[in-house]
DNA sequence: CGGTATCCAAAAGGATACTG
DNA sequence: CAGTATCCTTTTGGATACCG
């Protein structure tokens, strides 16, 4: 894979897989995706275990990834209203993919903090 | 993997392993470790290889793969100067993991164009 | 409850000029 | 060539108030 497949096309967008890429790495895409990968969560319950994501950020989040076909909105019309999001087939092997990094960065933390401290002592 | 583990921790900085995450997923890092995937890289041939990005953020970029101990920089004492950059083992590892997702989301773009038309469709 | 709309602060990112 | 320093624009994200 060359990168120019993953460059800007222009002034304008950047190539659409590109940006599908952001989303699902993006700060609040990450936990959400890994959240939902445990079982399908209401809105206000998805917030709480996420914690500290403002109601904007969520609800954006969460359009962007349904938008892109990754996760399913569930409104029941009742009141008050209830809302479940839960992964579609694409979000659970996107979710799957982001889990793997997210895991391999837990695994190798040990190494990174050295090469950090290695790096830091080598220019004080 | 609870969410918990990747939630920030107060006001301060999030948990380290989510700030790797952040470096290797950044715009500019995800092209940077996929084109060094291939082979070695001066500075301004990497620049050129990726094209729009500034010095600055190149130069951001690769300070902050390096310290994190995923890229590793060889600067020759020569005038001009001359500045190699390649992948370390640990590099290697996250560029794997980051090319795998950069290529499911290449692979099922097919997909999440469709769920966009059929989204944007419903509300239309 | 599950949002939307608006405003504002903070951070990311680019252009330019300069340096060893 | 490979950066650093500075300034400025754009984007991101949070707080708040309001709505069905």
């Amino acid at each position: 894979m060359a990168v120019s497949d993953w460059q800007s096309d222009g002034d304008e967008a950047m190539c659409p897989h590109r940006l599908v890429l952001e989303h699902v790495t993006s700060r609040w895409g990450v936990l959400v995706l890994i959240e939902l990968l445990e079982r399908p969560y209401r809105f206000s319950e998805l917030r709480r275990a996420i914690g500290r994501v403002s109601e904007k950020m969520l609800t954006q989040t969460l359009q962007t990834l349904e938008r892109d076909g990754l996760v399913h909105r569930d409104a029941k019309p009742v009141i008050p209203p209830r809302v479940d999001y839960s992964l579609t087939g694409l979000g659970r092997e996107a979710a799957e993919q982001v889990r793997g990094l997210a895991l391999w960065t837990q695994r190798r933390m040990d190494d990174v903090h050295k090469a950090r401290q290695a790096y830091d002592e080598a220019r004080a």
